[in-house]
DNA sequence: GCAAATATAATAGTAATACTAGCATTTATG
DNA sequence: CATAAATGCTAGTATTACTATTATATTTGC
């Protein structure tokens, strides 16, 4: 299981009470994840949260700020586990390239095994992320935000990968602009696929982003 | 000066009365702009916008059904100014490529010269799409909104530019899938070095953004 | 197994948001 | 200058986004 509170220690903690550590923590994320898929983030409200799982909404405020705070919350949880998702399919028998293909398969597949963590269907969350996760960016203190460490576990994947980009090519200019157009241009793609298909390329069945930010990548290297 | 009314009638109105035809519409829209930059998105109201202007919120109403209408309203609008801007830099006489590269500079180089609307300073309102647009389209009904052509315009760059894109290789797969990856990766990228400079790469000064796109569309279309 | 500490529930409240309605007044148009 | 249209004013509602207090469960430590 992933606990979030072990891994940004030394930053602000994003919650007021480690929601893995209770059952109505756990009541909250996997609550809070089916809801934010099935309503989308405006709509989602913490009174309607504390009515699904049965309790009021002044028990939700003691483990989160906000519903913004969740949201990051789920963010950075995601990460840590596409960080661990990567860290275990990487070998050090791997050459850079094929390390490299296996993360863009990471970041591009949608999710199928759903059983790290017991508590949240991660199918579920990655349709999440997708659609909502710009949200706990895309705010006008971000720079705040960010000084408290609540993005440091997206910032770890960008780090990784971009580490990984530089095994491949060391004179590479713009690994970490390279890395975050490849994870953000996943979701939009993903997004409009599922979404608005007339912005988006590619026939059903084809591995039309697979394909498309695997040339993208290997060619930028090249 | 950009009339919108103009560009949609074959679709339901964005708004509910016309707001470049009057002189509070102008206000509306002026203000909404400069407060959007400096409140983000979640934190501009009606409310707001109304004492800022001197108008009670219900006229405001009168013109958008809520703040999201206004925040669709000044995307479609941009991307209207977008695609002028885009057909007055083109001419026959260029070859595709240039035609591509001059493409590139426009949805790339912040604006500078503000004056083709007299009440909306668009410096400001290419930093409010930058950073808020995103939330006119990554919303749970974004289908239905799109089915009432909403994002019309947006479509019409994106249409317009794929043209370009398979002038300059006919056999490419996924014109669109490259064109909004550009589009919506500049403004991440853009808003990552404004806000999140340790999420991109490249130095002040140098164009780092320009040079990553321009050599990801060449290289892919190579 | 019990006391103390902690977590949760129940109730009650506030300020702000996101609207809507009705009517009076001002401003534009033919 | 009359009529229509737009705006302002006042008043209201439901919901959101919280906070506070106290009572009741539930853990945990001894």
């Amino acid at each position: 299981m992933i606990h979030l509170s072990h891994n940004i220690e030394s930053s602000e903690k994003i919650f007021l009470r480690n929601p893995t550590s209770t059952v109505l923590g756990q009541k909250i994320i996997g609550a809070s994840v089916s809801m934010i898929d099935e309503l989308g983030f405006e709509q989602f409200t913490f009174k309607k949260l504390g009515s699904e799982i049965g309790s009021p909404e002044n028990s939700i405020y003691r483990y989160f700020e906000n519903k913004h705070r969740l949201l990051v919350y789920l963010v950075a949880w995601y990460w840590k586990w596409v960080d661990n998702t990567i860290d275990n399919a990487l070998s050090p028998l791997q050459s850079p390239t094929e390390k490299l293909e296996k993360i863009i398969e990471i970041l591009v597949k949608p999710i199928e095994n759903a059983d790290s963590i017991p508590f949240v269907d991660e199918t579920v969350l990655s349709r999440v992320i997708i659609s909502e996760s710009i949200k706990a960016f895309r705010i006008k203190d971000v720079g705040l935000q960010n000084s408290k460490g609540y993005y440091q576990n997206y910032q770890e994947v960008v780090e990784r990968v971009s580490n990984v980009v530089r095994e491949v090519n060391a004179n590479y200019e713009y690994p970490k602009m390279l890395v975050t157009s490849v994870i953000e241009g996943v979701h939009q793609q993903r997004f409009f696929a599922a979404n608005l298909p007339s912005l988006t390329s590619g026939r059903e069945g084809k591995d039309a982003i697979g394909s498309f930010y695997r040339n993208f990548v290997f060619q930028t290297l090249a």
